[in-house]
DNA sequence: GCACATCCGTACCGATCGGTACCGAAGGGG
DNA sequence: CCCCTTCGGTACCGATCGGTACGGATGTGC
């Protein structure tokens, strides 16, 4: 244990970098990249804005590693949900859980890789294309899993793994959105399970 | 013809306020509400800003007039969607017309009822919740659509008509989503038609 | 041709934006 | 105990934000 916490040089930092990181996220994903300002952030954070110039780079950077937070904690389900012994049940334990994650009692509705910087100004175009990333890599993990079911013919071989995977991650910002505005967590399962009800058989 | 155009005193506009109102819903689909600039609205517009408030009112009005203007314009689809006769056809009109709509070459990507304003900051708020209202309005009209449908047997008498709406509604926004990201008429056309396959048989 | 109403754009308003210079405070290493 | 490094916050920066005062231009009605 004696590598962990190497104590760096100088004044140690009077707050926890992760708790502020979390608050971070909370203004990001109700108020998205743009309607987050600093005074915003830096209220929520409970920290002065040279703190959070110093401890995060910038405004940018900070959105980038609440992202990187977001995807970690409250999207862990997506990781789970990918291990799954089935397709079918790989694409029930996603969607149910952007349900789930989309109406977390205490947390803001939808999704922050959705709502976090949809249609921007130019200034702000670097973090509406990393959230489109974010997005795609999704799909791109997606896909692999589902090329995977079909080798292991719990797909039909005729089956297109990225199409599937398309379609899920499509309703999936679907419920985001409507998630947003207002639409009840029971809604919004019942929807998910409407759409799972397309999905083909083996 | 003596009825149009009463020729209102003073000196007469210089420039067509519906050209000019077309100019502002691309830079608000395009940016959003917060992204858009007055800069960007007057420049794209190719008018003065004293000009867009003597026409337009404020930044709000712009957007709102911007947004009945879309409404009965480029999502005139909708409308026409709803007079179908079966509920398997207006299903199948509407998603496909949210995919063309949101894949126009020469326009932006995706859907200003969605882009425009999904997370903002506590000043745009009321334009955040006029889009919201804007949604529900369309869930609204599937829901008495889908009503319909289940009185003339269309549908089965169990059929939930406002799970429907909602779900037709939920796949619209995600494939809107979608379509900001990049992908593809032909990608989102494939990803509409799975969505159609759990639609219930009469 | 004169009064009136509206439109035109330049030039400006206060407020807020993201970002930083500065200096005192608080720790470890010599 | 002093030096060095980093953190703390106050107070500020230029730029841009949405919005408007104002004076000249352009039309109709009398």
């Amino acid at each position: 244990m004696s590598s962990t916490t190497p104590v760096p040089p100088g004044r140690p930092r009077a707050f926890d970098i992760d708790e502020a990181l979390d608050r971070a996220v909370l203004v990001f994903w109700s108020k998205g990249f743009e309607g987050a300002s600093l005074d915003d952030l830096t209220e929520a954070m409970g920290i002065s804005r040279p703190s959070l110039y110093r401890a995060f780079g910038s405004k940018e950077d900070l959105f980038h590693k609440a992202l990187e937070r977001y995807t970690e904690g409250l999207t862990a389900y997506f990781a789970r949900a990918l291990a799954e012994p089935t397709s079918a049940a790989v694409a029930t334990a996603v969607l149910h859980g952007t349900v789930e994650a989309a109406t977390m009692p205490g947390f803001p509705t939808g999704c922050l890789g959705v709502q976090g910087a949809l249609a921007t100004g130019d200034d702000s175009r670097p973090v509406r294309d990393a959230l489109i990333a974010w997005r795609e890599d999704g799909i791109a993990h997606l896909t692999r899993r589902f090329q995977q079911a079909v080798d292991a013919g719990d797909l039909p071989p005729a089956t297109d793994p990225h199409l599937l995977a398309l379609y899920l991650r499509t309703v999936a910002n679907g419920i985001a959105v409507q998630a947003a505005s207002g639409s009840s967590r029971p809604e919004l399962l019942q929807v998910a399970n409407l759409a799972l009800g397309s999905w083909p058989k083996p």
